[in-house]
DNA sequence: ACATTGATGTCCGAAAACGGCCAGCACCGT
DNA sequence: ACGGTGCTGGCCGTTTTCGGACATCAATGT
């Protein structure tokens, strides 16, 4: 007998087409859960039972960013997350929702940020375990020497984002300035290497 | 770092006092949970988190229903319960909950009886697993020796129950008759080893 | 009487494996 | 002196794996 405990929860989901790809949203009450590749692999984020449901509020909702995002309306995504992962897992993931669109950071600079300045490793661990895919931007961080090294879309969908993300960083208005920054030198100063 | 997963649902707790000690009644939205001992295993049944919550409706219908049963007012229980176990758990403990006041069943019965005879240790373990003592009446269950094994309230507590059942059983009224049982001539033949 | 054996589902702890890393260093070719 | 490239070793949280331990019991063998 291979049963399993429940897992208590029930999901909501829908697809939505985008540039990168038929997408997977997957909502609780609480609030996003999930933002899936086509080919994502299943072990890597694992949020069952799963019911279909078009009109879910949350769901309207991110699809409305992500199309905006993709139409480069939208840079900064609000929304309530539902995480599902441990204690160490969600600072990462919260350190990565602050990265600003356009920059990147390594996966050093999150292991400092998050007070833990050795554990790089298991920074890409919880990085490769991220959830929600784009909003939670997961694809700002590279390697300190500037290669992508992963990414569960497909390293393709990664330097896609990214290019986008530069290209549209740079026609800013007149009125944009720039960021107070904590590292101002070293902010996206690594060369990319796609 | 030692953290780990979430659970995803909150519980709400009262505790009351009985013959047996002082009991703690867990319960979600859907049901209830879990009555556990004063001194229980904490890794016996695992609920987390919890809060505290003094009426909540299924809590105080629990604990009316735990007054009437110890005041021999009442043999069988009525209420919503809300299993969290692997399958073959769930299917164990319903079977147990079929066990009528004063009867007893073996661990061997139980196994048979859920069309897998060869698993009666595994049924050991999952009434070891029961999370609602007294009202799923794994106290009804005992060795097919007659031994009573082993008990999470201590084994003085469910020699009280047993004892106390049957002796309520036997002050039966004129206008009670025998119920209908699959298997009359074994049940509860089996002497009790208190 | 009594010890042994095999079948069963689940959990627990320990240990090992496994990554979306990275600094340091040697080495090489300008 | 530089700038690449490639290897090595240490670091860290999570996942996987594995070996026992159980609230048993009928069937054997002694």
């Amino acid at each position: 007998m291979k049963t399993t405990r429940d897992k208590q929860t029930t999901y909501s989901y829908k697809t939505m087409k985008s540039p990168v790809g038929r997408l997977k949203l997957v909502a609780s009450e609480r609030g996003l859960a999930a933002i899936q590749w086509e080919n994502d692999d299943p072990k890597r984020v694992r949020l069952a039972p799963l019911v279909e449901d078009e009109n879910h509020s949350v769901l309207l909702e991110a699809e409305r960013q992500l199309n905006d995002y993709f139409a480069g309306k939208l840079k900064r995504f609000s929304l309530r997350f539902d995480f599902a992962g441990t204690e160490f897992q969600k600072e990462v993931w919260r350190a990565l929702a602050a990265i600003p669109f356009g920059e990147t950071r390594s996966y050093g600079d999150i292991a400092r940020q998050i007070g833990r300045p050795k554990a790089t490793r298991a920074v890409g661990a919880a990085n490769g375990r991220n959830p929600i895919s784009i909003m939670v931007p997961c694809h700002r961080v590279i390697g300190s020497n500037g290669k992508l090294t992963g990414y569960a879309g497909g390293l393709e969908t990664k330097a896609f984002l990214l290019k986008t993300e530069s290209r549209k960083k740079h026609r800013r208005t007149a009125s944009q300035h720039d960021h107070q920054l904590r590292k101002p030198s070293r902010i996206n100063a690594r060369p990319l290497i796609f």
